[in-house]
DNA sequence: TATGAATGAGCGTTCATTCAT
DNA sequence: AATGAATGAACGCTCATTCAT
């Protein structure tokens, strides 16, 4: 057959990275035949091998799809928004409507897998793992604090921790949306975060007693 | 060999489960060998199949054994705390403090396991888990809203989606610290989310206006 | 390698159930490895999955083709013969001369390997088996029929017990010469088998002492 | 304990060669497990090893009882008999009663492992089964020559090769009556038989043209 | 002597990878 | 470039045999 052009390279590894996220999602890394994957992307099993020479560099292209894609999630403020605090809430939003979707669902599900193959292995995975981490850290740290100085946040509260743990319940609550899907009540959980981030506007009289009770 | 008592015998089943547990940790489940699994638990790979029928059942011993070890820790409140928000704050410390150990990491990666199995072939698994985090969020759930008796917590706070949040800020927690290890700040993390808590007593003007921002 | 053509594909797989039908006479179904059987048809071990899904069906595959063998020796009569009892002396002589042959001694182990299958597991391998022996037994049936319309056989004998006889001598005299070889007088015992059914001719005195004395 | 009698050894040995038979029959040679043997026989797994070195050596001994057994059954002549022929026709009744029988069966499945076996392995399980089968022929051939010399079966005819025919018979209808229990009619089968041999009383005119035609 | 726990070699089967076509 | 048949290494599991108790 003729020279295929870079585009259309291009366009088959992507087809074949997709099906093997969809398929490591639905059986797991080791599951997954090469011929399955193959299949899915409607190729033979041999041509897979030049694209990718082995199924380990398949696993670490549908986790850097997965790693750009969260790094996209957390990099720019939605825009239109008045404080930075909305800004906040309206990128949590965002993210966190992603839960419910079949979408989410495989996010979250090489998000696991990419963390036990980074806890296992090292290596690049994890690198970059803690490079889209600490990408996301900082804009929610960045984005608090502007709403401290606008006023909005309590400055005594600590903005990267804060960062972490609102980044930690969203991760967490994609777990809990693994086990339970609609019946988890991902909206509430989400009104009850705004609340909890409205409650931390400056003046509250017992800031001083946290030590930890 | 004469005939071994059955503590010696539950002894063994315990250790090749760790063992299972360890390796599963170390290496994912599918590469982990029987063998090293033996070798592990000081016997032959042959061996394992007197107290486990395959790998799969020693796989879903590992995952009970999470899911009962999980269960324990969101059983009973400490005792001696004078009100339910220090309980709950008290229970927090010490379900917090295992993060940062090597158990602590273990019990996190069988976890992710679990929910990867569960997500993926449903079945007894998936039950189990649902039943381990029903508990644990009606335990939280049931402590803020004794808080909400007594005043500490505002009853216009939706109790059970608190608890779910708290929850599942651990869980995030929890990988987040398999990627960063010390560097993230645990410690940090959980005075933040005691410093929420407090900011959750009664009284706070802005309680009306969280529909979503 | 490009796609096989139907044919070679199923030259294959006859090549395949030959060489298991060999390695089963030489070494029992158990006795021989699928690598060994493998390598008789010429091709590595995981080849033959690509043929047969397993060892099981790859037996079942050398008992079909035993049956069939058999029942295309009891299907049609030899052309040719004026009489039916000639007929049936000719097809006696034709299936006699099996047994001193490699293939008979191949076609009559792989038979006493599928009647202990069928004895001991039942299923479609004795289903199958009976439906070949029914179709022998009514075959020498007919024709010993055939033979007493004629005048060729006394009326008074049963037919189908008859069939049924010379079959089992048939079998038994195919396990005795596993043991004896040559040294059995096949010959001989065939001939014998003729003499006998010659004095089954009608007008015998004898015939109504034979309650069974 | 106290050591055994021989009396007590030889029992023993005999109840595990007995319980091989069972599980041999049932399950095949390779199917049955040493444990389940040694459960049949009422012990534990090892303790078999006293009594055989090896499973091998069990199979032989099952083979040796198999063929002890048979060499019983085709020794002496039933007494009270009045005529060579009527000796051979009782002997043949009496033989031929076993093939209904569980006990029959039994010993028809031992009888076909073993010559497959021997068809195998050759050595002393072939060698014994020459032996054992000889004896029968030769048996078989005395009294058909005593009838011959008492005018009841014609001297034409080839005692020898008459003698197999009739054993090959036997056997054959054993392995029918595998695959057919009740429902093949053994009872006519023998009938037959035996008019088969009353007609080979002497005076048949047609016994010259036996060539095979 | 008997037990039954442990061993360890071996087998059926899978599947990532290769390569002739 | 793509195909898909073939390879071959590896793994889970079984079970005859051993041996400490």
């Amino acid at each position: 057959m003729a020279r295929l052009t870079q585009a259309h390279i291009d366009a088959r590894r992507d087809a074949i990275r997709d099906a093997a996220q969809r398929l490591f999602v639905r059986k797991g890394v080791e599951g997954a035949r090469m011929e399955e994957i193959a299949a899915e992307a409607g190729l033979s099993a041999g041509a897979i091998y030049r694209y990718f020479p082995s199924k380990e560099h398949l696993l670490r292209a549908v986790i850097a799809g997965h790693v750009s894609h969260n790094e996209a999630l957390f990099h720019d403020a939605s825009e239109g928004e008045a404080t930075p605090l909305s800004l906040l809430l309206a990128k949590g939003r965002l993210v966190w409507e992603q839960l419910g979707t079949d979408e989410g669902r495989e996010h979250c599900i090489v998000g696991m897998e990419s963390a036990l193959a980074a806890a296992r292995y090292g290596g690049a995975v994890a690198e970059e793992r803690r490079h889209m981490w600490r990408g996301a850290f900082d804009f929610g740290e960045m984005l608090l604090r502007l709403a401290q100085d606008e006023g909005e946040v309590d400055p005594a509260l600590d903005a990267q921790a804060l960062s972490r743990v609102l980044l930690a319940a969203w991760v967490g609550l994609g777990v809990f949306s693994l086990d339970f899907g609609d019946e988890l009540g991902t909206e509430e959980c989400f009104r009850t975060v705004v609340q909890l981030l409205r409650r931390c506007a400056p003046g509250r009289p017992t800031d001083k007693e946290d030590s930890d009770g």
